[in-house]
DNA sequence: GCAATGACGCTCT
DNA sequence: CAGAGCGCCATTG
């Protein structure tokens, strides 16, 4: 990480629970980082393929799974999101109001 | 330091 | 619910 804000990020990702997702503003409000959306992609990016954080878990505001960098980078997210029970729908995308992870503070 | 980029979000229609 | 437009700000060159 080239600085605390990845770092932060980084923390709240692994802190999404199996079978579900959370939004990148999600993620950057939890991370203490409101309105930071892009950096938590940004982080996300930066990312190893060893990597321990969950990143498949975060996707965008509308439930889909964005574009990456690699070609066919988002077949891999989808991938192991099924693997997680996490079903999509006709228009490659997840019901928020489903798997939508519902973070609380207290438990 | 300036200019351009980017795994995005929200509001209005 | 779906589509189009504007804003946000750290990272990179």
């Amino acid at each position: 990480m080239t600085s605390d804000t990845y770092r932060r990020i980084y923390s709240v990702v692994r802190r999404i629970p199996k079978g579900r997702v959370a939004t990148y503003g999600q993620v950057a409000a939890l991370a203490g980082l409101p309105g930071h959306a892009r950096q938590v992609g940004y982080a996300l990016h930066a990312l190893a393929e060893s990597t321990r954080v969950p990143w498949h878990r975060v996707i965008n505001a509308k439930g889909e799974i964005s574009l990456r960098s690699v070609v066919g980078g988002h077949h891999e997210q989808r991938m192991r999101l099924e693997r997680e029970n996490v079903e999509f729908d006709q228009r490659n995308r997840i019901s928020l109001g489903h798997f939508g992870w519902a973070p609380r503070r207290r438990g």
